[in-house]
DNA sequence: CATATATGCGCAAACGGTTGCGCAAAAACC
DNA sequence: GGTTTTTGCGCAACCGTTTGCGCATATATG
């Protein structure tokens, strides 16, 4: 076992003090230029590295920045890491990463574990559907500060950053009646989620203002899995007043329910028009892809989180202000898709 | 700006020294009941939590598994970190993120600083198409496991997991030749990755033992872009000998073959059957998905090398042994993609 | 009752750096 | 040449926790 190289054992070899030595790798002017050299050269040479650990318990930081997400693999929030990532090593500051599988206990412990990692900020989008939030507070009492990304339960005091989905919705609402919609349905997400009431809000103010009337048997609650987006897809199908366009909770929901069209010898975004929200990878795979996606920009998100965070670490005292960021969603439009429209 | 809590605090209220509170936490037994309790309730009451950096100061432990990988957004890594957050979490372990992007200086930056921040170990996809690894040798210089995931540079001293995918495109190709498949085309990756080597020799040795030809005409490298594939696919469609099954590198590169067949009016897995490497979730959105997909195990993969890696931290020393793991790769068939087939 | 053992706790060093302060010697000033 | 200033460096404390050692006092042993 090799001895670890340290301060000391230069200063030893040198015949100065460790203080010297710190002070000549930090280039200090008190130090002679003579010395610093000497210095720098032996620790060049015994290939020294300063102890991230030693100085982090100096300075009361880590330079970690924890991200506690859903799920990792879901193309969302990996889009969003990878923002953070981006930036916080640049700035170099350490990306440690958590996943609550959107379960509340295991977030509770991993907050917990935060607490005496004495991380230096925290990244989270909480699990869906909770409503307990002690374990968040009792972090934001400790002076870590806090960024609530994407989704953003009410009544925590910190740094928000999410992206504005009644105003997607709104546009991409906007947009289908602009085409000619007149039957636009809605396959929203579980009432719990404070996204679906977003995508609401917004899908009726469109119809509103377009003077299309807002019928109950267009908007359907699905539970975001196969079956019952398959389910709720043919009711809609089946119903009097059948949709000849469909606003889709998110991009999984979409593809569930062309599957359901499809079943149904519908064609798709000929028969019936299909837009969707998050714009991931996975459209471009679809054959054919919805006529539109709304972007949610989740790497810019992961930017910006961090940006904010950063911006707080360096600030001199707590100045108390909450910044709340909301991205501004944009409409894509799918070119392969309206080909086939035109065809 | 409140005191942090600390043992010394805890010491100072209770007019003890700081080992005994260090003591009482640890539930020593040289220090009384009574003193014992006392702290107890008075670091719950102040809310105490140790410090961790402190503790690893001491300890000379972080904590911390770095993990070094291509790119979080690709499904295969973000599997492969589920795994590792997945039992690096319940072992209490830190999993610090960091992307290369598939570039070698910025792999290089991030072991530098890898060097310094002293983690206990790092598990690494090296950047595809390098061969410099000075980088690695570095860390491993300092003592620091190092556990080669999936892609496995040769000439390195350190663990290795992986998943054998000679094996793999062997399996899949005899599969193809059971099913009655004559012509079955290889659409290979670039020739500078090892990958693309392995399974080019699992498929000609399942050729061979199969008595089938290995046609040169019948194997193209691809670059992996959309174009090229595209381009390559509609070569092998248009040749002499036009193939009535593909074995593509990956999900993405049959997706894209797929469509250069579709564009081609072949009948996907009717006219032209189709494997593919990864089995990723991609698969199960494509309509119709690939007769089969060989399933890598990224997330066993994961699990696998934070298990050889903490292996080696808890050893009394180096045991200079290295392991070398290889999962079993399995072919898995889409039940509807057979379905289509069928009919 | 004397010796041995157990009990309860504090002292101080250590982990690897950083930094305010002070002290001596050299250089600059009048 | 005496005073001030600058230069170069070391002392020691500190960050928060752990731990070997030692010192009392209390209890057990013969």
């Amino acid at each position: 076992m090799k001895e670890l190289v340290t301060i000391k054992a230069i200063a030893r070899q040198l015949g100065v003090s460790p203080s010297t030595v710190s002070r000549a790798l930090q280039d200090h002017p008190r130090i002679s230029l003579h010395t610093r050299e000497a210095v720098h050269a032996l620790a060049r040479q015994l290939n020294y590295f300063p102890s991230t650990t030693a100085r982090n318990l100096k300075s009361g930081k880590t330079g970690i920045i924890a991200v506690v997400l859903p799920e990792i693999r879901e193309n969302f929030f990996s889009e969003i890491i990878n923002g953070i990532e981006e930036l916080a090593f640049d700035r170099g500051y350490t990306v440690a990463l958590y996943q609550s599988h959107d379960k509340v206990e295991r977030e509770e412990r991993i907050f917990t574990g935060l607490a005496s990692q004495r991380v230096d900020g925290i990244l989270v989008s909480v699990a869906k559907e909770t409503q307990r939030f002690g374990h968040i507070q009792a972090v934001i009492d400790r002076q870590i500060p806090v960024v609530l990304l994407d989704r953003i339960p009410p009544g925590i005091a910190a740094h928000r950053v999410g992206c504005d989905m009644e105003r997607g919705a709104y546009e991409a609402t906007k947009w289908l009646a602009g085409r000619g919609y007149k039957r636009i349905a809605l396959l929203n997400g579980p009432i719990a989620l404070v996204a679906s009431e977003d995508r609401y809000r917004g899908y009726v103010k469109a119809l509103l203002e377009e003077n299309l009337p807002v019928e109950n048997a267009l908007i359907k609650r699905v539970d975001l899995t196969t079956p019952d987006v398959i389910d709720k897809m043919t009711q809609l199908i089946q119903s009097a007043i059948r949709p000849d366009a469909v606003l889709a909770f998110n991009d999984y929901v979409a593809l569930d329910a062309m599957r359901a069209c499809r079943a149904q010898h519908l064609r798709i975004n000929v028969d019936i028009g299909f837009v969707s929200f998050a714009n991931l990878p996975l459209t471009t795979y679809m054959d054919p892809p919805p006529l539109a996606s709304v972007e949610q920009h989740p790497f810019r998100m992961g930017t910006t989180a961090v940006e904010i965070l950063l911006a707080t670490l360096v600030e001199d005292n707590e100045s108390a202000e909450f910044q709340t960021i909301m991205l501004k969603p944009e409409l894509v439009v799918s070119q392969a898709a309206m080909r086939v429209q035109e065809a």
